[in-house]
DNA sequence: CGAAAGATGTACAGATCGGTAAACTAAAGA
DNA sequence: TCTTTAGTTTACCGATCTGTACATCTTTCG
């Protein structure tokens, strides 16, 4: 059991998640996408929760590790940074593969509260939160913390709207109302 | 079949699809929770996709209907009834039996853009939009379509946040950020 | 009443679900 | 070389999935 071994399965399962859905993807489907054996997937997981757990820690970390590190790409300052959020969005919108957030789906599959798998596709967002707060205070804003929350609104709002098909632009929308609201805010 | 038993098994097979999600919710289910018998219920859909459709129709009309009613309640002129749709969403999300938007997880348990399902759930938010052009066209509003479309993006961002739990009070800082918006479009 | 028509329950088909038992191979470490 | 360990195949478990065949019950109409 070496332990890249395991993290090799996490990814390919990542893709195959996100393509299908949680509960339309079975062990059997997981078992032929990546080419190892039953027996062996649930050496390496004791069951598909501890699966999809896996999967989602690691989509939380490619996605918060790209994000970041593009929006400081496309912005020096903090007030820049704020905007830049939605040109990544707008980059990740007009992929070829983009299916929405994982996130979003994930907790959308997985409506208790009490479940794993929603609290931590919740912990994804209220650390996304953290971090534009944190933005939001370099920049000097007033209320960095509700401005954060409108941001955040504005984000999620513009993923819904993309992934439905209704308005692939809707990052362009988003950034439009997300300068508006930083004018003020300053 | 009397034609109001079909309506009967629709309504009682939304509050099970909405409460469970699409995928998880088995026909065994349904059947049990609606206390018809399988052949009944296969004589009324001919499969489970056309059951969920007729599901997505009556939640669609139900959604729409009362969030218009609510709206022209709350205020009787265009621009706080663009307003209003925040209060209103804010009542939704406080009620015990809140579950989030039954069109976004409808989409995010179908995610191939050809599936009648994804489409149903599209031409919901469309409507919507187009209802909100229109509010915003009668609020004499400067480019009507474009606010639409970012009152859109708050509407949705606020149910994403209060479905996953990271957000019970998104409605307000999204009518917080409408009403900044509005003064921008008057 | 008696027959046709429609709705019902039982019981099942065939596939797939998540998950496991057991016997095997291959390779690395002592 | 011998033993441990990782990973394999095959076959299977019981439950559940969507969907159907068929016999029975109810209703309605002549």
């Amino acid at each position: 059991m070496r332990p890249n071994k395991r993290d090799e399965l996490v990814r390919k399962a990542l893709d195959v998640f996100y393509r299908n859905g949680f509960h339309a993807t079975g062990m059997d489907m997981l078992v032929r996408e990546t080419g190892v054996s039953k027996t062996s997937m649930y050496k390496h997981f004791r069951n598909k929760d501890e699966l999809m757990l896996a999967v989602l820690r690691l989509r939380d970390e490619n996605f918060r590790n790209w994000l970041y590190r593009r929006i400081e790409e496309i912005s020096d300052t903090p007030q820049g940074q704020l905007l830049a959020l939605f040109d990544a969005m707008d980059e990740w919108f007009q992929l070829p593969a983009f299916r929405g957030c994982m996130f979003i789906k994930a907790s959308a599959e997985f409506q208790e509260s009490s479940h794993p798998i929603y609290a931590q596709a919740a912990e994804h967002k209220r650390m996304l939160y953290d971090y534009f707060t944190g933005v939001a205070k370099r920049a000097k804003m007033k209320d960095p913390e509700g401005l954060a929350r409108q941001l955040m609104v504005l984000k999620e709002g513009s993923i819904v709207l993309a992934m439905m098909g209704v308005n692939k632009n809707a990052a362009h929308d988003a950034k439009r109302a997300a300068a508006s609201l930083l004018d003020i805010h300053l």
